[in-house]
DNA sequence: CATTCGTGGTT
DNA sequence: TAACCAAGAAT
């Protein structure tokens, strides 16, 4: 199939209706990539404000190898997947050591880095670098897969393997990173997920999609797998104006993040046996209030419980070297996930932002 | 290769 | 409202 009419009139499309978004039209690799990283199954949207604070905090590669990692997980609070942080935290320490603080220009060793797959290395080389590189991000996929009618599962590396073959093919007759571009502009503005506007699409006398009316079954996505419940106490210890909390390890979620001393259960268990875990036993002690949330994430639902207790464990400390006893005022000033974060602004520091809250 | 990594907007 | 899913990567 000879598409080199829709490629033209996709570029076309592009320099007409591109975004204007901040990182648009940079040359600097670091910022693409900090960019790029952000932008990891994250919307625009929400990565723009993240993007602009994180290059006033870390604005080169030095200042991020530099950086500590209470500092970047802080700057990243909210965005989710703290992985990718952490990653590029490694990524930038490798670059300032191997690379003297130059951004590699070649698409291997930039794949190399960490955080950094194969539609990172392929968009930072063609946006940064003018290398021609297909980048198959969520976007190309499903503008791809309609345009040639691709009815194998999308999340099948083997699929994109061959939407990347065919792309590479097209993207060398044209400036390899707005090629990249003015596809996933495609995808998010004309051919979105549902009700795509094929009125309004270059391409549409070219999609197999749109010629056989398929756009609603086209892109084809694998089963994805049911969420686990579980269930998750937290412990807010209140003595003389002060608390515990602790740091996550990297066995799984929330990874370096800080929090209140907790347990995790498949089941739901009484608060009685809960506070025992702790060496706080019912008869002695003060249950001040107790709050539930339900957070939905994508592959667990997490049933929270915050329990607000007067006074501190004293083998809270001994037990594991890893609690920090710390102000309840200068809780602020460390990284928390979502969970740690809603219950602070209702719970904790209620007094200090309830003009905005209440509204 | 299938699963596991967050959070929030959209339908 | 529940389901979908967004400029994916590591394991």
């Amino acid at each position: 199939m000879n598409l080199n009419g829709f490629y033209d009139e996709l570029m076309v499309y592009y320099g007409l209706n591109a975004r204007k978004l901040p990182w648009r039209g940079l040359v600097n690799p670091y910022a693409i990539w900090v960019s790029e990283v952000i932008l990891q199954q994250t919307r625009v949207e929400q990565g723009k404000e993240y993007f602009m604070t994180f290059l006033r905090y870390f604005p080169d590669v030095f200042a991020l190898a530099n950086a500590s990692q209470e500092e970047l997980l802080k700057v990243w609070q909210g965005l989710g997947y703290y992985s990718r942080a952490l990653n590029m935290h490694a990524a930038a320490k490798s670059i300032v050591q191997n690379y003297n603080g130059h951004f590699p220009s070649n698409y291997a060793e930039i794949r190399e880095l960490k955080g950094i797959g194969d539609y990172t290395a392929a968009a930072i080389s063609s946006i940064a670098f003018g290398l021609p590189n297909a980048a198959v991000d969520g976007n190309v996929k499903r503008v791809t897969s309609r345009i040639f009618g691709i009815q194998s599962p999308v999340d099948k590396p083997e699929t994109v393997a061959q939407m990347t073959s065919l792309l590479n093919g097209a993207i060398v007759n044209y400036p390899p990173g707005d090629f990249n571009q003015a596809m996933m502009e495609l995808g998010a503005l004309i051919c979105t997920p549902r009700n795509p506007k094929c009125s309004n699409c270059p391409m549409q006398p070219k999609c197999d999609a749109f010629k056989n009316n398929l756009q609603g079954k086209i892109p084809v996505k694998s089963k994805k797998k049911m969420a686990t419940e579980v269930h998750l106490d937290f412990f807010f210890f209140e003595e003389n104006e002060n608390t515990a909390i602790v740091k996550r390890g990297n066995e799984s979620i929330w990874k370096g993040l800080f929090e209140f001393p907790n347990v995790e259960n498949a089941e739901k268990k009484d608060a009685t046996k809960l506070l025992e875990y702790f060496g706080v036993y019912a008869d002695r002690t003060v249950v001040l209030d107790v709050h539930q949330f339900t957070h939905k994430l994508t592959h667990r639902t997490i049933f929270a419980h915050f329990w607000h207790i007067s006074g501190m464990p004293s083998n809270i400390v001994m037990k594991n070297q890893g609690y920090l006893r710390v102000p309840i005022s200068d809780l602020e000033q460390f990284a928390v996930h979502r969970l740690m974060d809603k219950y602070l602004k209702i719970k904790v520091f209620k007094e200090i932002s309830s003009n905005e809250n209440d509204k």
